[in-house]
DNA sequence: ACATACTTTAGAATAATTATAAAGTAGTTA
DNA sequence: TAACTACTTTATAATTATTCTAAAGTATGT
């Protein structure tokens, strides 16, 4: 039984919310993903291959898929899509809008996009959320 | 040489503007597509079996791939994403938005939505097309 | 230490999509 | 029309992202 630090405790709590016991893998998925500044987005095969590239012993595909499919239900991350047919995340779970430029996705603060009119929800239903997308080209 | 009607007009249009010969399958596939007065919503695997259904000769996957992919790069469809990994094809190319509750899409008039506030484009780029997805849930 | 339950992993399975290459069809030209 | 060329269709293989499976490993409570 070692210490544990705090750096490592806001991964652990992650995890522990998803329902995730803090194994090893776990929580160095964690850290990578959360232990930064700035949002993050990425595509599940892009988080294996950096984080695998400078280990000896690799964690497994599967393990990546799970560990971020548990952190998202439990709303650690958010999911979206763009079109190519496949999963993005954002670290960033705060209700918030994106700028999609070829396929490079940055982030929108929430209180930078408001609207003056937005329509009803249909009857028996209401709005869970509002995602607005941006896309981007080149001035000429 | 026989005579072509006015209703297959536009969809013999709509394929040679995507640069495609109007042979049977596509003429049939655009036909089904765009001869309709409501927006049309669909994956490529529902057009598939929604037409090879009612049909004697199948028309193979890689026609319905290839029809809708020439389709929608020439501007007559339009494709977006939901999180399952496929892609929609939308024949309203209008600007417009979306309703998204639990797989089934809605359209929202452009006109129903509008902004109060909008960020700037980051230097060098501009704004292409705006999309707002509305999440619904059931009430309660 | 034991038992039970949860994890990891490699590899198989699946689903959506794209690529390939052979056979078919259309359009053009002589 | 015959011949030629270019474009199409198709079945099938290949690819990509993701999920499933089952065996081996690890953790936690008693």
């Amino acid at each position: 039984m070692h210490k544990m630090n705090n750096k490592n405790k806001t991964f652990i709590d992650k995890l522990r919310s998803s329902g995730l016991r803090p194994t090893n893998q776990r929580v160095e998925i964690s850290k990578f993903l959360f232990n930064r500044k700035k949002t993050f987005h990425f595509t599940v095969e892009e988080l294996k291959n950096s984080m695998n590239l400078k280990r000896s012993k690799k964690i497994s595909t599967a393990t990546f898929y799970n560990t971020v499919h548990a952190l998202k239900s439990a709303g650690h991350l958010k999911e979206f899509s763009l079109e190519n047919n496949t999963s993005y995340y954002d670290t960033n779970i705060t209700s918030h809008h994106h700028f999609f430029d070829n396929g490079k996705v940055i982030d929108i603060k929430s209180d930078k996009i408001t609207f003056q009119k937005l329509p009803e929800a249909p009857k028996g239903k209401k709005i869970k959320n509002v995602e607005v997308v941006i896309r981007l080209e080149n001035n000429n």
